[in-house]
DNA sequence: CCATCGTGGTTGCAATCTAAAACCGCGTTA
DNA sequence: TAACGCGGTTTTAGATTGCAACCACGATGG
């Protein structure tokens, strides 16, 4: 985990989301979550990972503001997880994996689980990236454009923003010149 | 990347996919491939990570089929790396988790890069999940479905005790039958 | 009332993995 | 032929992982 991921975090809309998941871990206890799991023990069982890891992963994800540990549920004195807004954010990403997994990790013949509507109980269509007018962009079909650069110098002074996180225990931050 | 993420990777339609990504370097590599690097030096540069990583990265890439490595391009002695079928299909877990990092991980003044349809130079339309009759859907309108293929009874198979430890040197940590 | 179990963690520690830097081979340029 | 950039591999210290053991606490339970 305490890997910056990158020395230009600050500008890139990627690095920057992986950098708070933190690791795959991360992605699959999200991933549970969208399935229903809300407990430790849950968690614990269904991904078969040990205790501490989970504990440090659901700690940074709280941290990140992409679940949120809610005091106690039904009377018990245990601590619930749930998705924040932000974390549920996540549920295109975990999607667009999913249908990457299905089209390129499965063998025709190998059943494997899949995203269902619920209402129709039928598959879910596939994503697509579409332009304002509806065309389908495929890789080829898109650039990335950085905007009109407000203040050029903002690239290299950067802490306005509560961007940088400093979780309660030493994440061994380095980089930051 | 020894990180072998569960031990159902076999029936995980999402952990299967970040197993063969490998980490989260791997992904700004395809990303920076998206965008058109193509050589060791390029990818080095643009992610400012340390060289032998790159390199194992590439290879891992490569290993898993979601990058080619072309022995020559254009007369020079020099190996190119390109995204395969299966790489390009990254493009729509890119995407998503670039709309998640915009949506969440900017200030709504912060400029940053976005994604633009090279034909009309707009930005790209909002990535949506649909259901077959066109409904748009969200994290609680789908489930996960199991095919009633198969005799998949594997979730009850947790081995009662691995025996002593001690000396399991364990080469790697493959331990997928 | 004491024992035991299940849950939700934290701590200790060995083994493993990461990544910065040094090093290497090979064409090119000077 | 020396110097250089490119593409990589090896070396090495130090960070991370994850197993197991431990702790706290409530619920059984006998």
């Amino acid at each position: 985990m305490g890997k910056r991921v990158s020395h230009k975090d600050s500008l890139c809309g990627v690095a920057r989301p992986l950098d708070a998941i933190g690791d795959w871990w991360s992605l699959l206890i999200v991933r549970d979550a969208f399935d229903g799991s809300r407990r430790f023990g849950e968690f614990q069982r269904s991904l078969g990972l040990a205790k501490n890891i989970l504990s440090a992963r659901l700690r940074n994800l709280v941290a990140h503001g992409i679940m949120d540990a809610v005091p106690a549920a039904e009377g018990g004195p245990y601590q619930e997880y749930e998705l924040t807004e932000k974390g549920r954010g996540l549920f295109l990403v975990l999607a667009a994996l999913r249908q990457w997994g299905e089209d390129f990790f499965f063998a025709p013949d190998e059943s494997h689980v899949l995203l269902v509507d619920k209402k129709s109980t039928l598959p879910v269509r596939r994503l697509e990236l579409r332009a304002q007018d509806g065309r389908i962009l495929g890789p080829s079909d898109t650039v990335i454009r950085r905007p009109p650069n407000t203040s050029e110098m903002e690239t290299a002074n950067r802490q306005p923003r509560p961007a940088k996180r400093r979780a309660s225990k030493s994440r061994t931050q380095k980089e930051r010149p």
